[in-house]
DNA sequence: GGTGCAAGTTGCACTGAGTGCAAGAGAGCT
DNA sequence: AGCTCTCTTGCACTCAGTGCAACTTGCACC
């Protein structure tokens, strides 16, 4: 790990506390670029060289994560299920950056204007699972199945109540996971009265 | 309807159509607000009152949209299974605005930078199907049954080709819903190799 | 038919996000 | 040291989006 590199993820990680701490004080619109770098001790155009936007700052991965991402992966046992590997991937992930998960939470309790965004987390995440899900399977079956958990993250986060911590999240991924594995069993599957 | 009512909704249509067809002849970043009214012979102004955003204008539903919407919720027969009642809803609602459609379609082939951008149908249309669905499942249940369906519609329409109009799309979505429909069977659940 | 009100439109001026460019500061290599 | 490549920074610019005040127009009531 070379210096540049380190200076690098010790800026990231210090714009990125900063603007969320503002955030989490005065929501996200409240809150300007320039604010932020006046906080931080960096210039205006030096945060778009980190970040490509305001949303950027909150969503965008840890700049270790793709590490983590693929330690997560390799831990997967060969013949798993998918729907169960991705269960799993999303309880590890969540656990490993449990305190990003609740300061991200907070920023969103703190800005109702973020309601609209739905990527609770980063993308490149998503886009890991996908370069290493099975190739066996249909592009659009594969889609679907990956989009599917994103979806149990993504309905699990707003439900979250903020006393539970990380594990109350986990609890309703679990659910979530469950609950969309439907059977043909009629008691679980909801009916309009 | 009175003549305001009317010349708003003409406006609107005026205003969305001249948009849509300029993006999908440059790109949704290319045609700039002043590009919009200029074409459409409106001021800049009155546009964000017509749409809270550049994005709006691709996304809102038209708005004749809350009446068909309350057409199709009342055609549901009571005791419908809510995941069968979703997906006749979005076929129902994909069928009535096909050019609509096949426009947005047009407009993110144009516009790679409208890739994260998931609202491939109103947010607003969800809003009306959770106000309407069975309050007899907890919140988080119903959340999630609803998101499903709206990831089958989110995950088929980047599938969707080009050629095949919009029983293409139909084709998806009910794969969509069978797919997701998992059952116990071995056969039916992706495993890794 | 005129009069008053509410709704819609417009221009103007302003804030803030995001970008291109070119110059400067610092890391890394020989 | 000297050379190079990367990163940072300031500057100037475009464009999205908003608040406000003036103006126009549909509408209702007399």
């Amino acid at each position: 790990m070379t210096v540049r590199e380190l200076k690098k993820r010790e800026t990231w990680r210090l714009v990125h506390g900063t603007a969320l701490r503002l955030m989490t004080e005065r929501g996200f619109d409240a809150v300007s670029v320039d604010d932020i770098v006046a906080a931080a001790g960096i210039s205006r155009r030096t945060f778009f060289n980190y970040f490509a936007g305001k949303e950027s700052v909150v969503f965008d991965p840890d700049p270790g994560d793709p590490e983590l991402w693929d330690r997560l992966l390799a831990e997967r046992p060969a013949g798993e299920p998918l729907w169960i590997s991705l269960r799993e991937l999303l309880l590890g992930y969540t656990a490993a950056t449990a305190e990003r998960m609740i300061l991200q939470r907070q920023v969103r309790a703190a800005s109702p204007e973020l309601a609209g965004c739905t990527r609770e987390v980063a993308d490149r995440f998503w886009d890991a699972i996908r370069a290493w899900a099975p190739a066996d399977l249909s592009d659009f079956r594969l889609d679907l199945t990956v989009n599917a958990a994103r979806t149990v993250l993504n309905t699990a986060c707003p439900h979250w109540a903020a006393d539970t911590g990380i594990t109350g999240l986990h609890a309703l991924i679990r659910a979530g996971f469950d609950t969309l594995d439907w059977t043909t069993d009629e008691s679980r599957t909801p009916v309009r009265s």
